[in-house]
DNA sequence: CTTCATAAGTAGCATTGCTATATATAGCGA
DNA sequence: TCGCTATATATAGCAATGCTACTTATGAAG
């Protein structure tokens, strides 16, 4: 997967993750890569990051927690991120609706 | 459409553009319109320097030529532009599936 | 003569995901 | 006990890319 494709549709992606219910980062990151068979496997200095933006943009909330020995930060949709995550998801059926369309072959100036 | 939305996208559009035969860059833009009604419209700003990287790139060639006053350049893809516009397609339906994946609704861990 | 569509271009910016690296704990095998 | 792997989080700095804003120029319409 290039590194660019997924610019602008991470934040997505992780709103839906956290939908099922609270997860921590590492979770966040085992879920993606298991929804997707693999193919969105994210390196932990994307994840975590990424994880910040969206506590700062109030999308979700995070709290301390140590489980078996391990400190995990512990996140949650807010009512805002409820919400961001309906509006990424009707832009990701626009925008993939708009790039298969410009991307389909056209093979001739058929009598459309 | 939000600006990053694209990202990464670009390249594949712009070859599948002129994938129905030479075009110049305006024609360019009007065509990637008018094959997502309206929905991806770029300003010239991302389209010349977009098409000038795909021609440093080696994926499409340029020609310069005069129509009705106006000077123009015409762009024709090379066999490695059809090459790339190939992988591109491969890759844009590889990416599109992972994100509808992870996108979707899971409601609860159903007996799936 | 002004305005709009056509046609091309560039400088500089903002955003974003990634690489590389660091820290720390638990558990397992040798 | 030592080393390795998985778990868990984090940050500095980079590279890439599309966009904004602006410029130049012609032709047609009014």
């Amino acid at each position: 997967m290039r590194a660019e494709a997924l610019k602008g549709h991470l934040d997505g992606l992780l709103l839906a993750a956290l939908e099922e219910g609270p997860q921590h980062g590492y979770a966040v990151k085992e879920a993606l890569r298991e929804s997707t068979e693999g193919r969105i496997d994210l390196p932990s200095g994307t994840i975590y990051p990424a994880l910040h933006r969206l506590e700062q943009a109030g999308l979700i909330t995070g709290t301390w927690s140590v489980v078996g020995g391990r400190r995990r930060r512990t996140y949650e949709l807010t009512s805002d991120g409820r919400e961001a995550l309906s509006g990424e998801r009707d832009r990701w059926q626009e925008f993939a609706g708009a790039v298969t369309a410009a991307l389909r072959t056209r093979p001739w100036p058929t009598t459309t």
